[in-house]
Order: structure tokens, then sequence, then C-alpha cells
DNA sequence: TGAGCATATGCCAGTCAAGGCATATGCGCG
DNA sequence: CGCGCATATGCCTTGACTGGCATATGCTCA
């Protein structure tokens, strides 16, 4: 299902563009200025990010403007959801207090 | 970094043996008939998965009981993690109220 | 409308992963 | 100690993905 989406992640490059998209929307320009690759393998990956459903479009001008889209990660962490709770526990067993690691809902406030 | 976990999720058959480790660790042979795969295919998977350090062989009789290993889970989960405001913004935004979805640190009981 | 920038696509060669088959290894039992 | 079961590995072929290059497309502006 996700099918994809997973195969899209396995990639670096990939994820790499996904965690820039995460700050800010970029056009296609910044990035590859940005991950330091060529202009063409910078629009294959995200032709295939955006095939995955993980990004999104939206100046069709000149210059086309990338976004996350936030869904298809839903469906990825729907997947890893009920495995949260097997090292949750194991986290728990070895004592770790950190309250809730770096795991909550809503801060991501790391780096 | 987890580069090999990511390649090792892209793989459907992978994930459908990840899912049935997690309800309860199985032996290859059990893993063969739920799966329909030949058993060379499933060892080779479970190779993947093993080097991804996503499972883990505990018996080293002949039958191998395979158990996945959390705390590589733990690591994909920290690469998504800063993704999951994002999605948890846009259905606040929709008006989902659901409390944390199906997100938090300790829960996981959906389905 | 013609030039030029930003982005996408096509084509090609190299690489890598996957499945099928045969076979090797490890282990316990008679 | 030799046999047989459970699992792992090797080899081979095929298909998919990647990057580089050249080039096509879409759009803006003079």
């Amino acid at each position: 299902m996700a099918e994809v989406a997973w195969a899209a992640l396995s990639d670096p490059a990939r994820r790499a563009v996904l965690d820039l998209l995460r700050q800010r929307p970029h056009a296609v320009g910044e990035l590859v200025q940005a991950l330091q690759l060529t202009q063409p393998t910078t629009s294959k990956h995200l032709r295939v990010l955006r095939e995955a459903g993980l990004v999104r479009v939206h100046g069709d001008a000149q210059r086309r403007i990338y976004t996350i889209d936030p869904t298809s990660f839903a469906a990825l962490d729907a997947w890893l959801a009920p495995y949260r709770v097997l090292w949750n526990d194991s986290l728990d067993a070895l004592g770790h207090h950190l309250d809730r690691t770096g795991t909550r809902t809503r801060t991501t406030r790391r780096t």
C-alpha cells in the first residue's frame, strides 16, 4: 500500500530533501543548491517523492514550490505505530525515564 | 544512518514478516508457511532484516527463532518524529479533535 | 513573438536487489 | 557415527533504480 512511500524513503538524498522541505517549502533550484545535486537528478527525486505522495507541488509558474504532504507520512506512522509500543516497553524495562524521549506529539524542537 | 533499515522496510514481504514477528516470535519454517514464500527467499529476507537491526535471532538450535528488535524501530521513529507535528497540525486545522490521534507514546490501541 | 530562465523528461550505462534453484552448514537423534 | 530435518548461502538471470548528459517543455518578460 504505502509501498512506494517506503521505497522513496530508502534513499538518503530523498530523506535529505524531505528534511529541507520540513522546515519550509523550497523551489527546485534551492534544493539543487542545498543538496549539491544536479538539477535533473533533483527533479527525478522529486518526482519519486511526488508519486509517493510525500510531497506536493504548489506554484505551477516557472518556479515550482515543493511542500511536504503530511497525509502520506501519517500512513507510514500508522504502520509504525503498533511497533512503538514494543520499544516503549523495552525502554521502560530498562528504566529509561527520559520523559517521552523525543517522541512527543507536538514538540520537535530538537536541533 | 538507518540507511539499511529503510531499505529493508521498502519490501512488502519484509514488512509482512515484521507484522508476524510483532505478534509473537516465529521460527523460519512458520514464516515460510505463513507468507507462502520459499524457504531460501525467506531466509534472505530475514538476513536483510537482521543486518538492518530490525530483528534478532534467538535460538541457535535447529529452529532459529526470530524476534523483533525494537531499537532500530526507535531510530526510524526518531526520524519520522519531526514530521509528526506537521500532520498533527493539519489535522488540528481540520478540526480533528481526536486527542493525540493514535500517536501517543505508550498506547497504540488502534485495531 | 522571441529570448531566456526554471524545471522536467528521455536515453544510456552501471549497479544493485530479488527470486529460483541447488547445495552447504548446523544440530539432534537413533 | 551416519541420517535427516531446519536453515543458510552461492550462483545466475532478470528487472528496477540511479546518475549523467542532452534536450524538451512551460512560463515570463522585453
